[in-house]
DNA sequence: CTGAAAGCGCTAACAA
DNA sequence: TTGTTAGCGCTTTCAG
């Protein structure tokens, strides 16, 4: 009977136990798992098996701890209960386990301090690299200072890496339709800072139209959960008796969707009534048959992690790459 | 001299740099860092002010692998796509967040040889515990070899601490409710091997009715994507010209949803013709307004976690904790 | 109160 | 082809 199995409670192994039972020093050991080819095939054969035997791995702590290298990357979220940010784990996860990466993951809920917090336990946690959704600008140069590889995804940050969709494009597209399908009277869902308004307004009036301050249901910038963004349009649709549009453009998908759903509720015909239009779109959109800008995730998240990995192997230059995907209208009954 | 520096990149700051900076040993920096009382109020606070100034973290894998805690916690769920789970890995990332804990979420995608990947690079990483929603129980005797913390969840397993919402109770619930409302002829949505299909024929039976084989909509157990469930449905649509059941139960929300979106695309009207429930209460059946059992899921989440941190400090005895909870059943305007 | 030193599990010179 | 050894950054005795 084996030392190892021995006692009741089996101790967790390393190489040095290995290399023990195979009756060969712990170097060796680590020369094996590692491929090195300078090891006696015999003794090579011996390690395996009995690493095979005892179900050996490698502690990767103290792999990393030695490499510097963790083969970890953190990716924070400024709305995990968003689906499209889940759409976007989903992706980062198949997409980093291709390469051998974990992930951890961190909501921010669109605060600062908790992103920072994110971003320091990234830190503490010694990742190779950082995926960040920014919840604003605010943290970002902090972050520069801290020279970790990063690339910022969904939104294009100067001296960042930055991959997303274009934005501009995106709604570009919505005005369009919209107004293709004989519609005048805009509205807008969403926070009043975010740049999809004022592209909206921009690609609104390039069509010889305007967007009027009174079509816009204001979402508070920093609570977009789905409850307090029903909130703010319920009491949108409290305060404004008629709605004086026909067509309205939801800044995401979860704007657009409890809007939606707020008219079934109150019996506001889609599209006749009212058409609606999407943005990302989320399982949300494509259940309630809401038009809305696709974004090609698993695209974008395969090129923001070649990027990363190229930036943690140090094989790209300082100057940082900017990729802006051309998204697409996705039309459902919502519009037409 | 080497290559990061000669870039102009900060190295990272160790304690030992600290210790240099404020003119102490570094076992002193690790005192104050860990709030040792033993160390002079001057000293502490001059420590305090460097590690203030250059923004100071400690290496948390030197600490994982000096303290043999990683404070890391592996998830692995069966289907990272269908928004229950992603539901739980919101609630998880939160749960673990107020406890100083950091998760790694894996996907086992149904498949038993990717979860044990998983199992293996929890192991690897060193993980204090792990949280994981089982694919079948092919994996359980192994892992119970490893002798690690688990906590399984949403299935209640021998020999393992285990936090579920009763599906049985839940089934019977949605059994009850159906009949209840006058519906004699019952169909099922799901795979053949669940036991919440077993369930339902005993609910169904102990109400003096019965499922027939032909009312089943199999599901393959293996691919639960929403697209193959889908397909899966579609075939049987194909093939059952007139549906001989008026209530269907979907053994999930996804099933219960592709089953919804298949009826409106066909003019079959729901509840009119055929009612729908759906199981676990996600987003899916909130958004089509599907009835489905809820599960109180940040409880679930919640509780398995503090098990989880119990068994991590050996504070209880070994005999696993199984926690049963009461499902609900949310009533929609899918079935009445 | 404080510093020196051992060692967590691993990798990579350096010798042999 | 091997083993010995020196750390990676940290915590924790053990002396002083």
């Amino acid at each position: 009977m084996n030392s190892y199995s021995e006692m009741g409670e089996e101790m967790k192994m390393t190489m040095k136990d290995i290399a023990k039972l195979a009756n060969v020093s712990q170097a060796t050991v680590s020369r094996v798992i590692n491929g090195n080819p300078n090891v006696n095939k015999e003794a090579a054969k011996r390690v395996f098996k009995i690493i095979e035997e005892v179900g050996f791995k490698p502690n990767r702590t103290a792999q990393t701890l030695k490499n510097n290298a963790s083969f970890l990357t953190g990716v924070s979220v400024i709305d995990i209960s968003n689906p499209y940010f889940m759409d976007l784990i989903e992706a980062l996860e198949y997409e980093s386990r291709q390469h051998g990466y974990n992930i951890i993951i961190h909501n921010s809920n669109h605060n600062v301090l908790t992103e920072w917090d994110n971003i320091q336990n990234f830190m503490a946690r010694q990742v190779d690299g950082i995926l960040l959704v920014p919840t604003t600008s605010h943290n970002l140069s902090a972050l520069k200072k801290l020279e970790v590889p990063t690339v910022i995804i969904t939104q294009i940050k100067d001296e960042f890496d930055s991959v997303a969709v274009s934005h501009k494009q995106g709604v570009k597209l919505v005005a369009e339709h919209l107004i293709s399908q004989g519609h005048h009277k805009l509205g807008y869902i969403g926070p009043m800072h975010d740049e999809r308004l004022l592209f909206f307004k921009e690609a609104i009036f390039n069509n010889g139209l305007c967007l009027r301050d009174e079509n816009i249901i204001e979402l508070g910038s920093d609570s977009n959960s789905q409850y307090s963004i029903r909130q703010d349009i319920i009491k949108y649709l409290d305060t404004h008796e008629k709605l004086d549009f026909t067509a309205v453009f939801g800044f995401n998908d979860v704007g657009a969707f409890e809007f939606m759903k707020l008219m079934n509720e109150r019996q506001i015909k889609v599209p006749e009534d009212i058409a609606v239009v999407g943005f990302d779109d989320t399982i949300l959109s494509k259940s309630l048959s809401i038009s809305s800008v696709h974004q090609p995730i698993r695209d974008m998240m395969q090129m923001a992690f070649s990027i990363l990995q190229k930036r943690i192997k140090g094989e790209i230059e300082e100057t940082p790459i900017k990729i802006e995907l051309e998204p697409s209208l996705i039309i459902r009954n919502s519009s037409k």
